[in-house]
DNA sequence: ATGATGATTAACT
DNA sequence: GTTAATCATCATG
């Protein structure tokens, strides 16, 4: 059992802030595109805001599936939002991953996304997801699989408690007030202040 | 079968 | 700061 399974066993907040600091790796055109996770966000069993509140249904059947499980969805009907599902599989909790720090294969982001600004990048659920070439066909995916054209890497470099931020999540209608929202203190990627 | 609704972004002013 | 773009999904009838 690697380290990546041991921090999806956790509590799923403890999961959004231990994914700070690691690595998504997907590969396109032979090129590795490589994002550090610096924003997150936790979705919970009995939230409001989670798609998985009123039960599994066939958008949301992913979020039900092993820990280490993408589940991607569409977002205002032109974006994909990714997150990474954690334990406990009846209870339909996940981590959305709010934004990268771009490492590696930032020529390939770039042509992705149309923009040459670093800062621009991977500074949002929708932008990430373009960045790295995901979309609906990586729903269900297996993140700890090495063998896929997409995964998370573990970081031995990581970050300290004391760094981590937690705020209240964007853009959700319902249960606002709970501070779900986790990201590296002073990240110039996050996708707002 | 239909209508409401976004876990957003980019391009404006 | 404001707003248009744009459609899969879900709940309801």
């Amino acid at each position: 059992m690697d380290s990546l399974q041991k921090i999806l066993q956790l509590e799923t907040t403890e999961v959004a802030k231990k994914l700070l600091g690691h690595y998504l790796i997907s590969k396109q055109n032979n090129v590795n595109i490589i994002g550090k996770i610096v924003e997150t966000e936790a979705y919970l069993e009995n939230d409001e805001a989670a798609h998985s509140f009123n039960g599994k249904t066939k958008r949301n059947l992913a979020m039900y599936a092993k820990a280490g499980t993408c589940y991607v969805y569409i977002s205002y009907g032109l974006h994909y939002c990714m997150n990474i599902v954690t334990t406990h599989p009846d209870k339909g909790e996940a981590v959305l991953i709010r934004a990268l720090e771009p490492i590696s294969g930032i020529k390939q982001m770039q042509i992705n996304r149309s923009k040459t600004n670093l800062i621009d990048l991977c500074s949002g659920p929708g932008k990430l997801t373009q960045a790295l070439g995901i979309s609906l066909k990586d729903n269900n995916k297996d993140l700890l699989s090495r063998n896929s054209q997409f995964y998370l890497s573990y970081n031995n470099h990581l970050i300290d408690e004391t760094q981590i931020v937690a705020t209240p999540r964007v853009g959700i209608s319902k249960a606002k007030e709970k501070p779900y929202r986790f990201y590296i203190r002073d990240n110039k990627f996050i996708s707002r202040k």
